[in-house]
DNA sequence: GCGGAATTCTAGCGGGTGTTAGAATTTTCG
DNA sequence: CGAAAATTCTAACACCCGCTAGAATTCCGC
């Protein structure tokens, strides 16, 4: 069903590396202007990004016509193919941006702390650093979570080695906070972490911000995974 | 955009009530036979609802065609509309079906407890319940999830009451827990519940049934939960 | 096995899709 | 200014979509 695509005029693709989001469109040479890019069209390029970004954040990948980007970026449908190769890789600019930015966000944010603090407040920082990225203007990196599931295949296998990048970093962290008796022995660190990106990612779906302010939000979500719910550890072997 | 379809041929449908999914099509008069509904074709149905809920939940609503779900069904694409109004209907009973499933799983665990069981007894019993509702021959139950943020609109609305039941029981299984003192005092509940439904439902996207036990897996999960990661509750004040 | 109802299929309509070629326009700069 | 390059638009192509009418077929009680 996908190989009846008539792959597009590309004369030599048999790249197989990323394109490491540094890749321009380069469709024809540049102007003479001497630094590196035209600052004109950059910006148009810009503009059908975000435009982009949104729609499929709003209304998913099959769901999202060519057309409903170019009028949110305010040209026509043809003009997108000046700046991109094709709707699939428009969507894995807007992937490939939404999970730099998360990732980007929260190394900023750990990396800002004093060297003495501790690992579970790492976590913490961690956490918080998440969240903002994702809700407050956070056009690319919401989508990104929330249309990674509609992405065709191949563009899917293509995103992983950066997500699993940024997994990485919160393996580290965990296993860190492990080692420094912080955490609980018998807690499954890799599915922990599942199910920490899993609640994160789906606040994407429901926080209202006019409910509350961000920052207790986030504290409280930091607080919720380091700590539970429960107001004490003796129900422990309560199985059998 | 939704308003230019020309409603289907029906009679009498100004009800705007849910349709409760227990309404058949009745496209046409039943069979001779006395019973309720004819045998025969009912099996088709549930074919086109089996193809469609596995359909759905791998490529989306938008990326869902009716010759995908006809090609899993074994029929041609027009012979749905005997069994169905229109891709909208088909989505809404499968996500319907879905919710019904999960809900009634839960329900159904938590009554089959001895009435002694302690309120946060019942919160693990029902966690992992929907968790093995989803992740066991959980076609309709893991589609409701993945794809409900795709649904149109109206689909989505006319759903919200069952979803919105469904979190009433699990609010109320949380208040009974911290009114018997079993919750920490100062956790906000309402973003408690959001963040355990984020972290279960994201847990189809990358459960792996040969990576560990189901039985080991909802166990974690529901440890995680109520307890979080950290060792011991003492760095609460770090904020500031 | 006949006849009528129930079910499925065929063929197509109207419209929208991603994509492209080439003309038209704008920008850039000597 | 004027020419060349960069950018956008127009118009179309080929295809696939959801959906429907009506013919063809299958089912089932008599």
């Amino acid at each position: 069903m996908s190989e009846e695509h008539p792959t597009t005029t590309n004369p030599s693709p048999p790249a197989p590396e990323p394109p490491d989001l540094a890749a321009r469109p380069a469709r024809g040479p540049r102007p003479g202007n001497g630094a590196d890019g035209g600052p004109k069209s950059e910006r148009t390029r810009q503009r059908i990004l975000d435009a982009a970004a949104r729609t499929f954040r709003d209304k998913g990948f099959a769901g999202t016509t060519l057309n409903d980007i170019a009028v949110a970026a305010r040209l026509r449908a043809g003009s997108i193919y000046y700046h991109f190769d094709s709707k699939e890789r428009l969507l894995e600019e807007v992937l490939d941006i939404g999970i730099a930015r998360v990732s980007a966000a929260v190394r900023r944010a750990i990396e800002a702390l004093p060297p003495e603090t501790s690992p579970s407040d790492r976590i913490r920082t961690g956490i918080e650093a998440h969240l903002r990225s994702l809700l407050y203007h956070g056009e690319y990196t919401s989508a990104s979570f929330r249309i990674f599931g509609q992405a065709p295949p191949d563009v899917r296998t293509r995103m992983l080695s950066r997500r699993r990048a940024y997994a990485d970093d919160w393996r580290r962290m965990l296993h860190e906070a492990r080692a420094a008796g912080e955490l609980h022995p018998e807690r499954d660190l890799a599915l922990a972490r599942m199910f920490l990106f899993g609640a994160l990612n789906w606040s994407v779906e429901w926080y209202d911000p006019e409910k509350g302010s961000l920052d207790d939000f986030v504290r409280e979500a930091a607080e919720t995974f380091l700590h539970g719910i429960s107001v004490s550890r003796t129900a422990r072997a309560s199985g059998e």
